[in-house]
DNA sequence: AGCACGCCGACT
DNA sequence: GTCGGCGTGCTC
């Protein structure tokens, strides 16, 4: 006889649709042909008039819904369970958290083909290697391990010591060989048998990170990053899943790949924006790599040399610990920080004599500088010096940046792209002007002033040709190149030992900024642009030109390192009762016209004030200490065409906030909109603008 | 998100 | 008189 093939009544399944509930569903009819339904795989159901994919979620017994209006599944699509229950729990976990719709964050989080109904057509289960170019396995006496300092030996053995999940901030300054610390306990994870996820926030900013991986890491190592065709993507999707990578390394959206032995979770330049995803699903990856060790209780260790304000709070208050490292490696030592008071003084190529007299005391010694200056493009504005015209988006309340290399103005907000004018569109003056700097016209003013010497010029627009960053940087590392210019994307990550000046033409932005995070910013580019400088047994030296040589959290930041800035800026933060001593959930809304999305949030914010306070007008115990901020215009108010307004919501505690939107949410959904005006959620914001 | 229903404006 | 604009409601 059969075993009772014993079948649920109800299957909950998340629908592949932007829907904030779950559609409880019968089995299928044909029974006999199809698996046992299981929590994680896929189904295709009748929906509405159509059908569409959907994941079954639970099993149960009963449903909210009277039986007949229950629909039977179509077709179970895969035979096991596509999701371990642990990895459908954490993907659950983090479309409620972040306010998604289930079915839209765990379809999103699928490699593209296995979206669309079809069975899984992929390489066998286990048969299947992978290949040479997925693949990375060390030779076995490579495995060059250096003596360890104290501090590393002793982060790696805090680590070793954990049991179950722990959280830990490695707090490690630039060159204090954070890496061999992660190299260390990923050879120890690999050991016991488990699985290592590794996330960065760019990793072709970061290539060298990877390749010290492929070195030394013996085990299958699979990369995920933006730069992979659909079929790569899944094939080491399915390499996670199969449990045949031992090592992943990838950028945020790798923190869904299932992993079944996952064992260690590493964010390594923890504090960088790129982990949080900025539209749609708007995540943080390193949050959730949080949340994903506490379900998989596994460690988790947050890296950075400029940890988050967030981060080291947590510390602080002993949801991490803290592990140190404050030495460089070798005989390296920390590049000194000379200001450059610029206030009054003529600019010349964007430098004032204090720097400009230094790069040419390099240059003539043959040593390397690097200059960064974060803007793009040639100049942030074209001027008509007759009218005043100036070049402004049309669909943004911004200025046109000019590219000179390509003839073109261009919006860096909505990619508006102009021809560039040879007269005023306005008052047809033939005296047109720029305003201000940008790494283009830096670039000009240097070679005019450097003739013969190798500069490059490293921006998003210079290395959007494939390779061409990787041949930038292979020219900068092996000497062919004397000056390097560039934006942040020269400031990451890339170890570059012969430099032994940085000019940092201009951050003055930082300091004065609207987003209450601008300082924060400020100060952790500033310190991961110095720690290029002064790596190999030459020091290094760092001159800052900035407007504001007084200002406390800069004069904090330089004479006693970020460690101190950061504990003012924890003490400013908690006295204003900001984040990390609050929680931020930000309502966006935005339409082509002018006042919807003000309105709309307007009606938003009576909801919410009508939800805080109790029949009586008082203050409702159940949401204490919330606050609601606004509504108010974005601090670009049109963009890309669309009015944009913001309302932020902030408690002291996330369970009272969470309530709030549990309750505010619906209501939110059934007010009368128009088809044009769109909101969204942004919970733990990193721009409040 | 799709899709259908339904209620008001300008057309053959 | 109807075609079609999009506001509204629903999807187990």
């Amino acid at each position: 006889m059969n075993p009772v093939r014993a079948c649920p009544a109800i299957l909950r399944i998340a629908v592949a649709a932007p829907l904030p509930a779950l559609f409880d569903y019968l089995p299928p009819e044909t029974i006999d042909a199809s698996p046992i339904p299981q929590p994680g795989m896929r189904v295709l159901v009748p929906f509405g008039r159509g059908r569409r994919v959907g994941m079954i979620v639970a099993l149960a017994t009963d449903s909210d819904l009277p039986p007949e209006r229950l629909k039977a599944v179509l077709a179970i699509l895969d035979q096991e369970p596509l999701l371990q229950p642990l990895d459908l729990e954490f993907m659950l976990w983090s479309a409620r958290y972040y306010r998604a719709a289930p079915g839209e964050a765990l379809f999103t989080a699928l490699p593209t083909r296995l979206r669309r109904p079809e069975p899984v057509r992929s390489p066998a289960p286990s048969s299947r290697q992978l290949t040479a170019a997925e693949q990375t396995t060390a030779p076995a006496a490579a495995a060059a391990t250096l003596q360890l300092n104290p501090q590393q030996a002793a982060a790696v053995a805090a680590v070793r010591a954990s049991q179950g999940f722990a959280g830990f901030l490695l707090d490690g300054i630039t060159g204090s060989g954070k890496t061999e610390v992660y190299l260390r306990l990923i050879d120890d994870a690999l050991d016991l048998g488990r699985q290592i996820l590794i996330l960065v926030p760019e990793i072709g900013l970061t290539p060298q990170l990877e390749q010290r991986l492929r070195a030394r890491v013996p085990a299958p190592m699979a990369v995920l990053h933006s730069g992979l065709s659909e079929r790569e993507r899944e094939q080491r999707w399915f390499q996670g899943a199969r449990g045949l990578a031992r090592v992943l390394l990838g950028t945020r959206s790798a923190i869904f790949t299932p992993l079944p032995e996952l064992g260690l979770i590493i964010v390594d330049e923890e504090h960088d924006l790129s982990l949080k995803q900025q539209d749609g699903f708007r995540y943080s990856a390193r949050d959730l790599a949080v949340r994903r060790g506490q379900l998989c209780q596994c460690p988790v260790l947050l890296g950075s040399a400029t940890p988050a304000l967030e981060s080291l709070h947590n510390a602080e208050r002993g949801r991490y610990q803290r592990l140190v490292l404050s030495h460089r490696a070798g005989e390296a030592q920390s590049p000194r920080v000379q200001i450059a008071d610029i206030r009054g003084q003529y600019l010349d190529t964007g430098m004032g004599p204090l720097l400009l007299q230094r790069v040419e005391e390099c240059i003539s010694q043959g040593e390397q500088v690097l200059l960064f200056l974060n803007r793009r493009g040639f100049s942030p504005v074209l001027t008509c010096h007759d009218c005043g015209w100036i070049s402004e988006c049309i669909r943004c309340d911004a200025r046109l940046t000019i590219h000179r290399n390509r003839a073109e103005l261009r919006c860096h907000h909505c990619g508006l792209i102009r021809p560039l004018p040879a007269r005023c569109p306005y008052c047809e003056g033939p005296d047109l002007r720029p305003l201000g700097q940008g790494t283009e016209r830096v670039e000009d003013s240097l070679r005019q002033r450097f003739p013969g010497i190798p500069l490059a010029r490293i921006d998003r627009d210079s290395t959007s040709r494939k390779g061409e960053l990787e041949r930038l940087l292979a020219g900068a590392l092996n000497g062919e190149f004397r000056i390097l210019l560039g934006t942040q994307m020269l400031a990451k990550g890339h170890h570059l030992p012969g430099i032994t000046l940085v000019g940092i033409l201009d951050l003055d932005h930082g300091l004065y900024g609207a987003d209450f995070r601008a300082t924060e910013r400020m100060a952790q580019l500033l310190v991961q642009v110095a720690g290029r400088a002064g790596r190999a047994e030459k020091p290094g030296t760092v001159i800052l030109q900035t407007r504001h040589p007084q200002h406390p959290m800069l004069r904090a930041l330089l004479q006693h390192g970020y460690g101190a800035f950061a504990r003012a800026a924890l003490a400013e933060r908690r006295a204003a009762g900001m984040p990390p001593f609050s929680y931020q959930v930000l309502i966006r809304a935005d339409s082509p016209r002018e006042e919807a999305a003000m309105t709309f949030l307007h009606q938003a914010a009576g909801i919410a004030r009508e939800l805080l306070s109790t029949d009586q007008k008082l203050p409702n115990p159940e949401f204490p200490g919330l606050e609601l901020w606004g509504p108010a215009a974005a601090a670009m108010e049109q963009r890309a065409g669309r009015h944009r307004a913001q309302l932020l919501v902030q408690a002291p505690r996330r369970a009272p906030l969470h309530r709030l939107l549990e309750r505010l949410m619906p209501r939110l959904r059934a007010l009368p909109k128009a088809r044009d005006l769109r909101f969204s959620l942004d919970v733990d914001p990193q721009e409040t603008l």
